[in-house]
DNA sequence: ATGAAAGCGCTAACAC
DNA sequence: GTGTTAGCGCTTTCAT
């Protein structure tokens, strides 16, 4: 392992100067430089960023804990926190927890966040009773639908509406039995929840009653469970002529299932996703899907992260979780 | 920012005797270990995972440097690595380059690196050139198409053989003109032109030309360039009866086409795709795939790299780049 | 069973 | 323009 000694011993001047020069401070004398630079190349010095990160106290990485990298939805939210970091100077460093408790604790406990300057937590196993007990020493903005305590930074993507207006439409263009692929029969407060909550304002709204035979509840949100959960409503007997799935994936598997029975979208059967991921385009047929705003989430994430980043601290007074971007229904060829 | 120093003072103790405690070390009696766990408890102690780095020489940390989050490929890989990486004791840390030499170069220089134990690493935009003159002080495992330096480890998939198997299939079963989505017309020894590659040798092994008009090259490998490419074809009068995709995502795009165009699939034009993604198997129809063999590419990226760490150095002897994985042409609906 | 001293590789602050 | 000193928070080593 070269050091920085090692260079200052090599070009003959003290750690110091080969410090400036590898940070590109100004006081270095030309010839000096040169002399620095020759050696750094010779002995094929590299600085050690642990240390520098030890002695200056920050480290230039933001992290963002997730559940799962295997899912359209947080890959691209991914792609764009990775974006926004750099354009703020510093670096994303995704963490995958698998979406387990014990990796959740895991990933909050035994200082691991210290290797971030601050960082972006989305929990769905941990709840505000585990969190109160972590003493977190890192800036945070929690992601996702499990409330966290207030003094903590909490963005939320907005479900109940987003899935309101999607079950809307729905009813209005006349289905009359929506199936809710991914739904909730009780509300345990996590994303299908929520999801479920406006599905059934929705009924609310137009005065009509929630069959639960028609709540499927499925896990995981995959293609696979779509395709599953439709076969098996038709196969109990259950009639429908709508599907809101609550997510994307699950819709898609949702369409092939209606092929397989020969039924027809949308005349027969509308479908409707939730995340709006660049494939809904083109599916056959073309898949509508509400859009979470993913784009101005991420902005509004780290512009918070970084506010607390400059505080210093990971905790705050924000009383209330903060809805960031406003979800909204794209129609495409899969609803009429 | 409360350190061990202040638990050893509250608990009225030596630093060291915090630490034995924290490590779950033995040689520490049970009254100081309570006594110990309180204060920590009290004062929120946490501890600084940097500065045991740089003391203890180790991060806990294995990096994987990858050009998209957003690509189904990556994403799985990542999942499989991410998991082998717990197996192994250590965790996974992902940073996405984009794609982009600026941000691949940086991902390599400035000591990044040695923020992990071990890294995978893969390339898009550097070449063998750029690698020669950088100093790796981290153990590394290269994946991916471009050519490494002999002294580095290389994992790669075996693209060569995986479309050769495809592409004759489709000779062998009545297609004469096949289209090839995504392929290139010169050779540049990436992804895509190694899949060209076995396209060609198929043809070969039969002894027929190849049209260069079959050939189309698109950028980026999404859905919507896929049905781009094969409208296009349509539209130039360029006659095809099937059409090989190099990504997964090019040929959901060209199965939505060939819905568009009336073509019936695959008795008018069979299709097939590159990564075997879950998705395939919901398309409608069902789409014939090339699957990678991640999951084993995983596992030899992990134990390579692992067996780096132990020898301590980014380096070694190997002479060849080591072909991970056998691809193997899985057949769905897509093709007779 | 517990503690004191030294030092991991770097940089802030201040000499010269 | 360059060097010296001190110390970031932890753990290794050796003493008690």
């Amino acid at each position: 392992m070269v050091r920085m000694a090692d260079v200052a011993r090599a070009a003959a001047v003290s750690t110091m100067t080969v410090s400036n020069v590898v940070n590109g401070r100004p006081g270095v004398g030309d010839e000096t430089r040169l002399r620095v630079l020759a050696a750094i190349d010779e002995l094929g010095y590299v600085v050690d960023a642990t240390a520098r990160s030890l002695r200056t106290g920050r480290t230039g990485a933001i992290g963002f804990v997730l559940p799962e990298l295997d899912s359209p939805y947080y890959a691209h939210l991914a792609d764009r926190l990775s974006d926004g970091a750099r354009r703020r100077g510093r670096h994303l460093l995704l963490e995958r927890t698998g979406g387990t408790r014990e990796h959740e604790l895991e990933a909050l406990s035994f200082g691991h966040l210290r290797r971030y300057d601050g960082a972006v937590v989305h929990l769905v196993r941990l709840k505000a009773a585990d969190l109160a007990r972590l003493h977190l020493q890192t800036p945070v903005v929690f992601l996702g639908e499990s409330p966290v305590p207030g003094r903590f930074e909490h963005v939320m993507m907005d479900n109940v509406s987003g899935s309101r207006d999607a079950t809307t439409h729905l009813l209005r263009t006349g289905s009359h039995r929506v199936a809710m692929v991914g739904g909730r029969h009780e509300d345990t407060h996590d994303m299908a929840s929520l999801r479920t909550r406006g599905y059934r304002q929705a009924h609310d709204d137009v005065g009509r009653e929630v069959d639960p035979a028609l709540v499927v509840e499925v896990a995981p949100y995959t293609w696979e469970q779509g395709h599953r959960a439709v076969l098996a409503l038709h196969e109990r007997g259950v009639a429908f002529d709508a599907v809101f799935c609550v997510t994307d994936a699950l819709a898609m598997g949702a369409l092939r299932a209606l092929a397989d029975l020969g039924l027809r979208v949308p005349a027969d059967v509308q479908v409707v996703g939730f995340d709006n991921g660049p494939e809904t385009d083109f599916m056959v047929p073309r898949l509508s899907s509400v859009e979470p705003g993913n784009a101005e989430m991420a902005e509004l994430v780290l512009d918070l992260l970084e506010a607390r980043i400059q505080a210093g601290g990971p905790a705050g007074r924000l009383p209330h979780p903060t809805t960031a971007a406003t979800a909204r229904l794209v129609l495409r060829e899969s609803t009429r």
